[in-house]
DNA sequence: TTTTAGCACTCTATTCATACGAGTGCTAAA
DNA sequence: TTTAGCACTCGTATGAATAGAGTGCTAAAA
């Protein structure tokens, strides 16, 4: 906008941007509480600006010229854009605290801490909650956490159980039918030989390594190695998805732009589907801070009219997943960026816990 | 039916009773295909009865007194009640089979067989599709499953790996915080202790019986039992509240029922809490066979103008859990019926894997 | 030059009247 | 016992009329 504006402000002043800023922030964020169409004299009333209602309209018009805002119809007020949504994020939206009450919520979920992924879907319920719409949580993915400690248990013949044990607090686990059967004293050199050579490597690094390295070796631990392999390879353990955790979607019917039908079907196949938002997560959970997805931004098909706001959080210092909050793009900004800043740090604390 | 009919059935013969079981299976069964109240000339079309539509219409008007039928409004034809179709699924509906692409859709939930709650899901997933409905599974409840195996892996410091492994094929786990470091042998010592003391009891009877048991003993093996005790008890495994897999709401949408929004509004606020659900999936598990719970009959809340279909699951000879299917009354019954009882004997059989 | 008042215009939402059609219930005849 | 006939009810579709909100433009005011 700024850009813009300098290349046609031949005669305007500051006073006109600060004028056009106000007026796009009056629509927007009117728009936002009311989900009605803002008119001139709406935004005459709520801006200190001791304008008329005349005025307001020509500096509308711009704006939509411009393409922040729209009309629904000829004799209806604006309402904001997609790129006028992105500008508001950009630049205009201020943050906020949140209540106490809502931070009160947000530990609840922290409170009893058993497994992670309980936990975990207890934020995803809460995010909802306080924000009023869909919660989104992608766990830890098992593939980036580092192998901590692997077991292997012999079972009934030629059964074993192969037990990992990662920096993300999870523990996972596997039932491997072996080709033949391994005996106690075996399975004990396997699990040391394992222990030494994988430790501290990342699930998804193993798998990849694994032929390489487990294959090259023509030592005496030869068939060390090739039993390692095997187990290795049938408990699939590295394969892992990373799980989406999901809450809330009741809440986003109670907002009018879902209730037509129309409008509410794709986004429920997305939220459902999870295999576009899980991209979507992955990705973020690369790179630090927030991220905004106003419409189909970040390439998710049939999200007209959603916003996605995610934040990734760590594990120690190391990524761990995203989390975010899925809703209108007509969406409280100010109270979602708050409550998604938040929560991503406080898990992040929380998962100091399993470092 | 009957016996109201013998109550009243003064001078009717059995082909009046004949008739009016036709005339209702045929309301129903056009209603559930084309969702339209269906009116006395749509009933003659479709039976073989030789009967002009006046006639059908007393008979209409009978079972609407006896509660089977109603109106929507007086120039209306009839729908059923709640009434009708439990008259229905009780006496009326007759079975079918899935079709060969059906079954093929299902095998394929179980080709991958990794962990016990993916496959599940993907058998959520496939009953929703087949169905066109919500397809719903209560995994098995880890309180309800015996122990076959504990083992106890000391990690770093006061810190131990708490592993179970139950005969429905999951493996629990926990890391535990000692008040005191236990070293290795001491570990094996409780191992040991535990897996004599506890194998094949269920996670619950464990649970309950835990103080009785592990108190009484003043043995040498006092410190033994009392270290055991704390384990077990911060591992808090018993307390699994049993997994509910959902997937296909999206489905539901379709159906014109749920076109309205305070329709479905309740519905989405059910499946997403899934407290109500769990409390019902989990007595059906208690039981063999069908489930058919019509519009509020469970004690379901909000549940009106729907119908839930469950069948339990075994493993092995023990029980296992429920799937099920959520849809609105108007359901093909035939086809939900075949499907879930096709999915639960296939499930069934599938968890002998594990026994 | 900038702002504003005034006004014609556009479009939506609502209301009312009307007509239509589907389907019923009842009655009297077959 | 069944059926034809008919009056009646009620929901839906259609169209006209109206009110109201808000715009864009123009010309006057600041």
């Amino acid at each position: 906008m700024k850009e813009l504006l300098e290349e046609e402000m031949h005669s305007h002043s500051d006073d006109y941007e600060i004028r056009r800023r106000q007026v796009l922030l009056t629509v927007i964020e009117t728009f936002i509480e009311t989900a009605l169409p803002v008119g001139s004299r709406a935004v005459t009333q709520m801006t200190g600006l001791r304008l008329s209602p005349a005025t307001i309209r020509n500096v509308m018009a711009e704006l939509e010229q411009e393409g922040y805002l729209t009309h629904p119809h000829t004799s209806a007020g604006r309402i904001p854009t997609a790129k006028g949504y992105r500008f508001y994020v950009d630049e205009l939206v201020t943050s906020e605290r949140l209540t106490e009450l809502q931070e009160q919520q947000i530990e609840e979920a922290f409170r009893q801490s058993e497994m992670v992924e309980k936990a975990l879907g207890r934020v995803a319920r809460v995010l909802g909650e306080i924000t009023r719409q869909v919660g989104v949580v992608l766990c830890p993915q098992t593939g980036r956490s580092l192998l901590k400690r692997i077991e292997l248990i012999p079972m009934r013949g030629k059964e074993v159980l192969v037990v990992l044990v990662t920096d993300a607090g999870a523990v996972e686990n596997a039932i491997v039918l072996l080709e033949e059967e391994a005996g106690k004293g075996e399975l004990a050199r396997i699990a040391h030989f394992l222990n030494t050579e994988l430790i501290d490597q990342s699930l998804s690094e193993i798998h990849e390594n694994l032929y390489r390295r487990l294959l090259d070796e023509r030592s005496s631990f030869f068939y060390v190695c090739k039993r390692a392999r095997e187990i290795l390879e049938k408990s699939a353990l590295m394969a892992d998805e990373g799980e989406l955790l999901l809450d809330g979607t009741r809440n986003i019917l109670e907002h009018p732009e879902f209730q037509r039908f129309d409008q509410f079907k794709p986004v429920l196949s997305l939220l459902e589907e999870k295999k576009e938002l899980l991209r979507i997560l992955k990705r973020d959970a690369e790179s630090e801070g927030l991220h905004i997805y106003i419409g189909e931004e970040g390439g998710l098909e049939n999200f007209r009219g959603c916003t996605l706001i995610t934040s990734s959080y760590r594990i120690g210092n190391r990524r761990g997943g995203t989390l975010g909050v899925i809703g209108p793009t007509r969406l409280p900004y100010r109270r979602v960026i708050a409550a998604v800043n938040h929560v991503a740090s406080r898990i992040s604390k929380w998962m100091e816990m399993f470092e």
